[in-house]
RNA sequence: UGGGGUGUCGCCAAGUGGUAAGGCAGCGGGUUUUGAUCCCGCCAUUCGGAGGUUCGAAUCCUUCCACCCCAG
């Protein structure tokens, strides 16, 4: 069974499911692999489950028999990940850092960390697919739809796909837990982990707060009704509803109020109520320079557009830009199309690339 | 100071003698590798205060207080 020079893998191993599957994957299809664990996040408070990862990701390794690496790009991911997700909020935008996370770390400094350790390919855990064509690797969405993580792919600079690896392309959720459970994994049925990687899901207002400053101004109807204050632009989102803390007014609708955009001039919050959201969506997005993991198949074509992760595909019509940005014309109208958010583009099952929206029209 | 009106959960708001609807906000949980959205649950022994009538009052009466409007 297994190949007489096998190839070596490493597989970044996050001491959850998902990693570990995929290196069990790769050892039974003859690999040989190493595990390599990544903390870039120091933090002493109690949200940080970094410790108990370790652990997890060591009794995976021992488990396995494989070898385990560690190493801390903390100092990488401080100033290419999270210092540009707060100078995006800072400008009243609503970044992705995970989508930065995947370009700059893990598919950057983490993929090259893992050819010194003599890794012929990098491997993670996550749930998309690679196929090679003649243009290169293509981009395909996990074959678990609901599971699918290729919306955090779509910024990875497209030369690094020729060297990586995603064993669980085409398992769903269900499938991984089965095959860790069966080869004996403790992490078998470990939960999920959500919130920001590497830094965990916490009170995000609060631990915004701790590094911008509050800037309060007017909460206001698109009327131009004043309905309270607000902590500071940067601390919302467009299309969000909890937080406002606004209540029922005389003659209202009783419906919830949602941000439906930033005034930065007059640094006022705009809501909507609930039945008067179509007053503010958008059909035209306009993005930055676009991260292409595909020849666009025309100057402007049709595609399917994802502008947050797990939203339903949209129907738009692509037209590339001169300058590398594209604008992208909704079929329907859009709903809170946030500046800073990542606009994956797809033509069926193909990730064809992302951009961030620069500005919705 | 006269005349009128209003005071029910943080905000709206039902309830006019039979033992406090609902919505918003908030809180808790679920979904989720961003931020959001979404879903579920919780949330006034008490109706501006004090008396009184009644078997029984947020609902009737008296009085006090507060706020609003019109006069001035």
């Amino acid at each position: 069974m297994r190949a007489a020079n096998p190839t070596r893998v490493v597989v970044g191993l996050s001491g959850g499911v998902d990693s570990a599957v995929a290196a069990l994957r790769l050892l039974e299809s003859g690999h040989e692999v190493h595990g390599l664990f990544m903390s870039n996040w120091d933090d002493e408070d109690s949200y940080c489950t970094s410790a108990q990862d370790y652990q997890d990701a060591r009794a995976t390794a021992r488990e396995l028999g494989i070898v385990l690496h560690r190493v801390s790009f903390a100092l990488e991911y401080q100033q290419q990940v999270f210092g540009r997700f707060l100078a995006e909020y800072r400008r009243g935008r609503t970044p992705n850092p995970d989508v930065l996370c995947n370009r700059e770390i893990k598919f950057g400094i983490c993929q090259q960390y893992a050819q010194r350790l003599g890794g012929k390919y990098f491997a993670t855990g996550h749930y998309a697919r690679l196929v090679s064509s003649e243009a290169g690797p293509v981009l395909l969405r996990g074959s678990d739809s609901a599971k699918d993580q290729s919306y955090f792919l779509c910024g990875v600079e497209r030369a690094k796909f020729a060297q990586v690896m995603f064993p669980l392309g085409e398992l769903t959720k269900t499938e991984v837990r089965v095959q860790a459970q069966r080869a004996g994994l403790a992490v078998y049925n470990k939960a999920d982990s959500t919130g920001i990687c590497f830094i965990g899901e916490r009170p995000f207002t609060e631990f915004l707060g701790r590094y911008l400053p509050e800037s309060p101004g007017p909460i206001e109807t698109i009327a131009g009704q004043v309905l309270g204050q607000h902590r500071g632009l940067p601390f919302y989102t467009l299309g969000q509803r909890g937080g406002l803390e606004v209540g029922g007014i005389p003659g209202g609708s009783g419906d919830p109020w949602y941000v439906a955009r930033k005034d930065s001039e007059r640094n006022a919050l705009i809501v909507v109520a609930a039945r008067d959201r179509a007053a503010a969506t958008a059909q035209t997005a306009r993005t930055c320079v676009m991260n292409w993991l595909s020849e666009p198949p025309g100057e402007s074509f049709e595609a399917s557009i994802k502008v947050r992760y797990r939203q339903p595909d949209q129907a738009a019509t692509i037209s590339c830009l001169p300058d590398g940005s594209v604008r992208i014309l909704f079929e329907t109208p859009q709903w809170a199309l946030t500046p800073g958010q990542t606009a994956a583009i797809y033509l069926r099952d193909r990730c064809l690339g992302g951009g961030v929206i620069e500005e919705s029209l």
